[in-house]
DNA sequence: GGCTGGCACTCAGTACAATTGAGTGCTAAC
DNA sequence: GTTAGCACTCAATTGTACTGAGTGCCAGCC
């Protein structure tokens, strides 16, 4: 199934020269190796002679799908290359090891929706030996059940409100005049009262008294809702960042990447972008950010009932193993559609 | 001020052969190379050529706190050097610059704890380019402010308790049997009656009755109480792995210390047994897990009231530069303790 | 007795040349 | 259009010699 959400759409080749592509392309892949005429013409089975494929090559490079590190040596793909070949990928099927793996997880996992993220993107990790990621819905549209105000003292109150996702936010307040006890109480009461069944999106009509309830609760109804604009909302899981170290050879390399992980927000931003590029593959440069231009990123999203819920993603070298991590990226991403969207059939 | 917690109380050394060990260990954590006689008796001023400075480093060798590479090569510290080394540090200042820095970032930041916490790991491994470690209180010794149980649906309720250090837990419960809007009412109604007040270690005299409310509530306050054996309690935040990768050479001791850091468990449980063995520093074999044999730990308490309420700790190789790793954690732990202890004057 | 200068010795690291071999580009012939 | 043949390139490997930092030991000195 060819995918074709490329940016740069890639002049369709000749079926030899695809052949011969995608050959270097999966060997270097396999071995790390730049590739050479040669064990082309061996292992991919056009019949043709070395020379042949050697003058395919020199067109292939200067087409720009194919680099050369130095004059005496084969060629290596360049993200072009590898665009390409995923491009032309047919959609593999998972390993029947680790569907079983996938299954048993998600038949015994249990606990909170945040532990079973967290779970998941290390298991996802286990299965690919790529770093993981693992984004949580955004509770835009998840209606709140519960919304109340705890006097912790004076002037520190705690808002906590319950979703129905099950997801919980807390923010504390601190008003400048004193609150006690039953201020808080009604406030708390005016709240629940106001929020429940509304979504963080809804308007709501705040009361515009000027006591200190009425205070409280425009405090309280303000602060919820700035919550959402920031990408705070999302829940980032980050599985396997160990493996960053055996992906990438080179000090500063894995010292880049890491410190991008370290900030969630723009691992966020990063995944985000790609879906709303419609990319489920990002390459070397198109992942957008130069310290990660030796990187490729796979994404799936989550959807629930055809709702954005979240993604799964997988971070390696751009000589990673595309189908599989395809593969296993999209799997996780539909068990954890089911996990949480069928959740009718729960716990059977 | 030595400090004299270690292990295997190292027999005091005679001045000169401690001075030559400090140059030894001063200047190997300064260049990272073995460090030969000469440049001992050079910088170290005890007036001595290096033929003397040779014999004692054969001794210093047959008393194990230093080793050779190989033949005709300098000294480097073993892990008992190191020990010895740290044990005779006089506490170090933290520099003025740092110390402003340090000042700055808790005059300004706002927010949850859990967001203090976080950042305060950022800034940890910024001022020291190791990795910091900010281990959030446990909650056992916090009073319950408020314990609700939502009803997400007929069998999904969300149990919420907030503690009187602004911390929540949610949980959620699955009971076997239907449960409606008013059951679920009454059950949180009774839970608050029998919570608000006590902590997760007070004993609780739960209902015994056969209803479903009554079930509800047991159900709920055992999963509470449940919570807390485990680590579960501590929250860990862990700043600048990235730093990791600068800190080791060798990309297997890279991976092996990084997927250490992705078991928060782990590192809870390593940070807590150094602090039970009233250890602050602890080095190579001393921190108990062979995968970090080549790797050194400072920590240091956070004590609000004389009560422990968190630690604060550093990770990077042996030849760390302990005295200002100990000053920053030092420092650090301080500014925590004092941000969230004294916070009567706290929006000044 | 402790310190030191002198000396022979060791050995990692470096530098350099020679060799190897994988792989290329080009061309002439099929 | 394909291919065999060939000269060429250049990273990687091997071998050799050299350097120099550092040692251990010892005889003489204070």
């Amino acid at each position: 199934m060819a995918r074709r959400a490329n940016p740069t759409p890639s002049t369709d080749l000749d079926a030899r020269k695809a052949t011969i592509l995608e050959a270097v392309v999966a060997e270097h892949i396999d071995t790390a190796q730049p590739v050479g005429s040669s064990s082309v013409a061996s292992n991919a089975d056009l019949g043709v002679s070395p020379a042949t494929v050697r003058s395919e090559m020199v067109s292939l490079e200067r087409e720009g799908y194919l680099a050369q590190p130095h004059t005496s040596a084969g060629r290596i793909p360049t993200d072009k290359g590898y665009r390409y070949f995923v491009d032309h990928l047919q959609s593999g099927v998972l390993g029947a090891p680790q569907q079983h793996q996938l299954a048993d997880f998600f038949a015994n996992v249990r606990g909170e929706v945040e532990d079973v993220l967290e779970q998941t993107s290390t298991l996802l990790s286990q299965m690919t030996n790529y770093t993981a990621m693992v984004l949580g819905a955004t509770h835009a549209h998840a209606t709140i059940m519960s919304a109340q105000l705890v006097n912790l003292d004076a002037h520190h109150q705690l808002l906590v409100a319950v979703f129905s996702d099950g997801s919980v936010i807390k923010h504390s307040l601190n008003p400048v005049f004193d609150v006690d006890y039953e201020t808080c109480a009604e406030a708390s009461r005016q709240l629940n009262a106001l929020l429940i069944g509304t979504t963080l999106e809804s308007p709501v009509q705040v009361p515009s008294r000027h006591d200190h309830v009425a205070q409280l609760v425009r405090d309280a109804v303000a602060t919820l809702h700035a919550q959402e604009p920031t990408v705070d909302g999302e829940q980032v899981f980050i599985g396997g960042s160990s493996r960053v170290a055996e992906s990438f050879e080179g000090v500063e390399t894995v010292r880049k990447v890491l410190s991008i992980l370290e900030q969630e927000l723009l691992v966020v931003g990063l995944v985000q972008d790609m879906l709303s590029r419609g990319l489920s593959v990002a390459i070397g440069s198109e992942v957008g950010y130069e310290p990660l231009s030796t990187c490729a990123v796979v994404v799936a999203p989550v959807t629930i009932d055809g709702a954005p819920a979240g993604a799964v993603g997988l971070l390696g070298p751009t000589r990673m193993k595309y189908q599989e991590a395809m593969a296993a990226a999209g799997a996780v991403s539909q068990h954890l559609a089911r996990h949480f969207g069928g959740d009718e059939d729960h716990d059977h």
